[in-house]
DNA sequence: ACTAGTGACTTCAATATCGCAAGTAATTGA
DNA sequence: TCAATTACTTGCGATATTGAAGTCACTAGT
């Protein structure tokens, strides 16, 4: 499990980041948090259609990992937003270099708004 | 599948270069390739322990993804070695950033070499 | 010639994880 | 009262992963 901190799979912290998020859905989820997305159903929008229990699962973890926050914005009923602290924020540099190598490398894949790039 | 380039999840490049190299093992063997391993069995002796059938059908994978190539070193027993080409090489800065972020998030990660680290 | 050993995989059964569809709960608006 | 919306949860068959063991092509030792 991602957030099983028990039994690493060694010190490595490219190994150690991976094991949170290097799976298919989770940093597809930040990315969308990092462009303004804040609920769950703006999450479960994207052109990717992740499955909402995939969804769910991530986003509990993610909290538990404390890359980001639930808050509550309204209370009847009850409305939470997902907003990235500054660990899951700064999974950014990360989702940038990939976009990049993805641009470079994959055709047809389309070219990121310049404020996704440069953001810091 | 990583490779297969038919169904696409979308046009981006975050997400194409996920279904690339977004799983459990792959960036963990560029690692050890950018860090000089060769030969499969260097690879299969990570502190990590890929399962050699992961590790097999990983390699296959990169090699069709022109990650790296397959070169023949030795004609009797048949051996060869694995080598990242520019588009492997260039997942570098992808793995500089990840391990920026788990030695600043994960505790007691390694710091890797200077060389790791400002190679480009 | 026989046997053990090495490197590079492959095969297999058990287990874990995933994706899809459907269901639930709370609340609002018609 | 009833349909709609948001935010999830549940169930289940399909898919993927693991760990162990096996295979194949040699080579080196006796």
């Amino acid at each position: 499990m991602s957030s099983d901190n028990q039994f690493l799979r060694s010190g490595c912290p490219i190994v150690n980041g991976l094991d949170i998020f290097g799976d298919k859905w989770t940093l597809v989820i930040i990315r969308d948090l990092v462009c303004g997305k804040e609920t769950y159903s703006e999450l479960a929008d994207s052109p990717e259609k992740i499955p909402t229990n995939r969804l769910a699962e991530r986003l509990k973890m993610l909290e538990a990992e404390n890359m980001l926050v639930k808050e509550l914005y309204q209370s009847k009923p009850k409305r939470y937003k997902y907003v990235l602290t500054t660990k899951g924020r700064d999974i950014l540099p990360i989702l940038q270099d990939i976009a990049k190598w993805g641009n470079n490398y994959v055709e047809g894949t389309w070219i990121p708004l310049e404020w996704f790039m440069e953001a810091t």
